[in-house]
Formats: C-alpha cells, structure tokens, sequence
DNA sequence: TCCAAAGTTTGAATCGTTTCATTGTTACGA
DNA sequence: TCGTAACAATGAAACGATTCAAACTTTGGA
C-alpha cells in the first residue's frame, strides 16, 4: 500500500542531495562527519532499507550467487550449502538457494529463476545434461563452478571428491587391520561414485596378493537394501571378513542384519565401512567406521573459484579434487590375530 | 563485460517499440499474430533474458517470497521448504531460503537481505525473539506468517501442529494396544514441542484409571541419549511395559539400548513409539511406529495464508493448527495377552 | 465514401538507485 | 588579500523493465 521510503525522502528529510545519501551508504569516507550523522538520523527515522532491486539494475549485477543442489536434505549438500553461504557471506554476496531434488526440470526452473536474477554466478551439482545452457550462460558472462561433478572437458571450474581415494582407503584400512576376504556392496556400477569407490577398492586390493574382493549388487543404496544384501550372505555361507559399503545407509542394513537377525559379531567376526560418515554413523549399534567427505572445503573452494572467474573472464578453469578422510570407529577394530599389513 | 541483451535489443532487432515486447512477454493478447512471432524469434536469435530487478523495480514488488527455517538439513523442514516451494510455484512466486541454523544472528542477517529485496512476504519459524522486527515489517508492508509456531497474539497468521494432539495419539495408542505402565522420554521440559506432546500423553493416561505415566528426562534429543535412558531403565529394573519418546532419534537409541544390549523384545516385552516419522524409522531393525506430522501441509497452507495477507492488508490472521498423524509399524504391534480397550 | 469502433502499436514517463562531472566550500601558504 | 588545492555536496543521467495515453490501422456498417 504505503510505498515504502526511497534515498529521495531520506535525502529530503535530511536536506542534502540523493547523491550524498548513496555515498553515505557506499563511500562513508567521502562524507563529513556532521552530514553522514544527519542522513543516518533521517534513515533510522524513517527506517529506510535500500532496494536491491533499483541498485542492481543500475549496477548490472547482483550480489546474489545462485547455488543448485541435488536434495537439500541429504547431509552432504547441507553441509555444502552451509559452508557456502558463510564463504559467500564473507565476500558480502548473499547465497540463493535452489533444491532440484533430482529432477531436470525443477533444476531447469531455478536456472531460468537465477539468470531472471541475474546472478553473479552458479554453482549447480547438475542433474539432467545441462551443458548446452550452462555455456549459453557463459556467453552471457554468468560463470559456472560444478559442484560434486568433475569438469569433463576444461570449459569450467569444479570442486569434487576423489572417490576413487576413498574407496582405496576404506579397502586398505580393512586390509590393515588384518582382513583378507573382502566384499564391497553397492548400488548399479552405472553411478559413477559407485565405480570409483569399487575402483579404489580393487586397486587396495590388488597390493595384497593373499587378499580377495568380491563385488555384490544392492538394489538401491537404502538401508532395507544393505539389510537383504546382509541377508543373503549369511544365508549363502560363505562369509568374507571385512565388507566396504557404498554408503552409510547399506552399512547400517548390513549391520542390523548380520548382529539382529544372524547374531554374527561386528568388528570380530566380519569388520563393516560405510562411505559418507552420516550422523547416523556414530550412534549406530557398532558405531560405524565411514570415509568422510570434506563438504566445507567443498563449498568454501567453490566459492572461491568463482569469485576468480566473476573477478576475471579469463580465469583460467581449475578443478579441486579433495581426498576424503578416513574415520575409524569400533565397526572395524582390528581381528584378534591381526596380521597388520 | 558485455551488457546483457535488453528489451530494447530485442525491439530494434523486431523492428517494433520496446512497450510491444513488453506486451508480447505480459499480455500476449494484446498483439497480433505476426509481430507476436517476429519479437519472438528476435528474444530467441539475441537469448534475450528478463532482467528481473527492472521489471520490481517499476512493479515495486518481487515476485518472491522469504522463507527462513531453523534447519534445512531436518527432514521436518525440508518437506516443508519443499512443499512451500510447489505452493509458491503454483502462484507464480520463487522461494528464496535462508537456514538460520538456530543462529539469531543468521536469521537477522536474512531477515535484512529479504528486506532489501523486497520480498511479497516472509515465512519464518524464529530462532530469536524477532516480533519486534516482524512488527516492523509488517507497518512496510510485509507481511509475515510464523511456521511450527503457533502465534502467541493474534498480530500474526501461523501454522503450527498440534503437540498434545500427538502425544495425546502415541500414548492411547499404547494404551489402546493393552500397555499400561507407560513411559516418556523426553529432553528438557523447557522445549515447548516436549512439555506438549507429554502433557498429551498425560491426558491420554488419565483416561484409563489402571494406568501409569512415568516421565524419564534425557539429557539431549539424540541417539545417544536414548541409549543411555536404556541403559539406566535396564539397570534399575521395574521396566514399564510401553515407551513414548519425543522424537524418533530418542526411540531409536532406547531400541538399541534394549534389544541389543540386554536381550529384551520388542514390541513383546516392550512396546515402543516415536515423534517424528523420520526416515530411519521404517528401516529400523524393529521398524519403529511414530507420530507423522503433516509436512506437506504446514508448507502449503504457509504461502496460502501469506497470500491472503499479501492480497489485503487487512486480512484477517489466522491460526491454523494441524493434528498429527499415527503411524503404526512392528514396535507397537499388540501384546499377546491384549485387552484392547 | 465516410465514420466509428475495435484492434495494434508507439514511446515518453516512471520506479530507486549509483555514478560522476560540476559546483560550492574550506584551509592555508604566499 | 588572493590563489589554489583539498574536500564536500550536488543533481542530472543512466540502468531495463512496465504502463498508459495517444496515435495509428483496420474493419465493417451506413
């Protein structure tokens, strides 16, 4: 209804010039003590707030960075959006946030929504193949970072997790401790982090001439798929002693299934590493051990990478690779005649 | 670096007046087929974008709406932020999301940016004691829905569920399953969410002269804590045949504390019921009945009540109180002997 | 053929900032 | 007292969309 007060009733209301009161909102120093003390009286008197809008059209960019990610409710991304928001926030750009919750075309919206916006730039962890608009975007000067994707070819910047690392680790840490016959349970190979945690596996593997790795199918990444995977095994026979799951949530089916059902003993009987190191991880009944992922680095780097493109168009393109953390807990303490390699 | 395509681009490239492409973009009907077609294919050729900062700052309004929530990473939030999102879709609005992560500073430091971007309106589950400034907003013109809390005067339109309600449900459930040495495991009585869902519960006990309530503070609303409320119930013995805790992380860790540690049944010996319906109930190794609160619903009806008050001032404000939702599963599966009543 | 009504198109004015060339003021050394 | 440099303050122009009264075109009936 009321319209609510421009810099034109503050600067009316303080008699000096609009001009003043913009510099008094950008360029304090070039203001007299006196006059910066009457316009900041009149702004709390009439409790002026800038508008974004009016300051973004005349200066041609926001300070709004546009960040889409895959499900604002899985942990992982949380913890990046949060990071994010802070690294943004110490730069003075505000974070707008878009969850396309797997889906191309709610990610094809926030994208629409954000260049509307004119957003500084896009970090996306994309879904569908959006290559063709995001270099439409970098035509019109709306530079890119992928996030949890590496840049396939070296048009943009990207900050990632070497899961190929993680797998390693996770493999080499139940080698360590004195396991031999290995399983790793994962979803279809066809997702990508699935492969490269099952390849840094294998790699782990091979070192050891004496030490085997059995690859077994989850339907799903879920814990009722860990759970029949659990299930199976025991009911085959046969089992291995140490298991390296794709995620914490197949872990934990694993685990309830081979301690609940079949009163099999974690870490003495069989050890069990999950991947992702979700809260859950810690307050399960064995408490798990997991592979961390550096989500902070993740969306303070991204950030950062960004800012180098906004700040030069020809930055070059880099893409941050992180290594994940190994994070020992009692689901994998060392079998009694542990022969540590 | 170079300026953007704007409306009068595209309206020398059609050969036609800029007030004709806004028209082709805001009311199509105005204009004839053929110029339609040719402003068209001029946005098309140069990949004109809407500058959305100029288009509110001559509407003097945004077209979207401000959501601040405690936790994006709780799955209670985010299943609101979702539907809220879908709702606003609906109307045509955007959601800009800010976490506030329980963080008063955060949340004020959002409340700001909203403000200077002029958003239609604001959702906001408080962190802090922000009516002074939702008092202000509203005088320019903002108005303001509270979300999971119910609004104490009548200044404001929320949307809250029902608490008592929901413990009111859990425990006649117990009751009704023939359980009647009740027990509540909840955090400090301080948080509103607990004291209600007990205070329901102890309604729902006092409707069967036979049965007892008894409360168990935990120290935390975690995993960790149930476990040791387990642990300490196991200990002194005299355990009560049915457990409500306030939230299913509780419920989980008083499972494990129960079923593993000491060799106790559930739903056999004892029953056993949560708050929350998070993920993690279902697949539970004894998968765990709850109380599902209407997510979908609380987010929906959020942007329709901001909508009312956005369309007139003078709305009238509404409360609008949700009840929570039973979920049966194993945990609280009838005891043998049951006198269902 | 003319006129009115309906249908299209035009383009200047406007929104609230920031920018910047210009003007006004002050201080100080010559 | 004057000139000049440094400092402050001014206000018109610009950003890119929407709006709307006015101008123009078409249609169809008299």
């Amino acid at each position: 209804m009321n319209r609510s007060t421009s810099i034109k009733d503050v600067a009316h209301h303080a008699s000096v010039a609009v001009g003043t009161v913009s510099n008094v909102l950008n360029y304090p120093d070039r203001v007299s003590q006196r006059t910066k003390e009457r316009v900041l009286r009149a702004i709390d008197e009439l409790g002026f707030v800038r508008n974004d809008a009016a300051r973004q059209l005349r200066a041609g960019q926001s300070r709004t960075i546009g960040l889409i990610v895959l499900d604002v409710g899985n942990p992982f991304f949380t913890s990046v959006v949060r990071a994010a928001e802070d690294a943004a926030a110490l730069q003075g750009s505000a974070v707008l946030l878009g969850d396309s919750g797997h889906n191309a075309s709610r990610e094809s919206n926030y994208i629409d929504l954000f260049q509307e916006q004119r957003v500084q730039g896009l970090l996306i962890s994309p879904v569908g193949d959006v290559t063709d608009r995001l270099d439409l975007l970098r035509e019109r000067g709306v530079p890119t970072v992928l996030v949890d994707r590496l840049a396939d070819d070296s048009k943009y910047s990207s900050v990632s997790v070497d899961d190929d690392a993680g797998g390693y680790l996770a493999a080499r840490h139940l080698l360590d401790t004195g396991r031999r016959r290995l399983a790793f349970v994962g979803g279809p190979t066809s997702i990508r982090q699935v492969a490269d945690r099952l390849q840094g596996a294998q790699r782990a593997v091979k070192e050891e001439p004496d030490a085997t790795l059995e690859v077994l199918d989850s339907d799903g990444q879920t814990v009722l798929a860990g759970r029949s995977v659990g299930n199976m095994l025991v009911e085959r026979g046969d089992l291995p002693d140490g298991i390296f799951c794709a995620n914490d949530l197949l872990a934990l089916g694993v685990m309830q299934s081979l301690t609940m059902t079949h009163a099999l003993r974690i870490p003495e009987d069989i050890a069990l590493i999950g991947y992702d190191d979700i809260d859950f991880a810690v307050s399960a009944v064995v408490p798990l051990s997991s592979i961390r992922q550096p989500t902070e680095a993740l969306g303070r780097t991204a950030i950062e990478l960004l800012a180098e493109e906004v700040e030069s168009e020809n930055a070059k393109h880099r893409a941050v690779v992180f290594t994940p953390e190994l994070v020992v807990r009692q689901s994998t303490a060392p079998a009694e005649g542990c022969s540590a390699g």
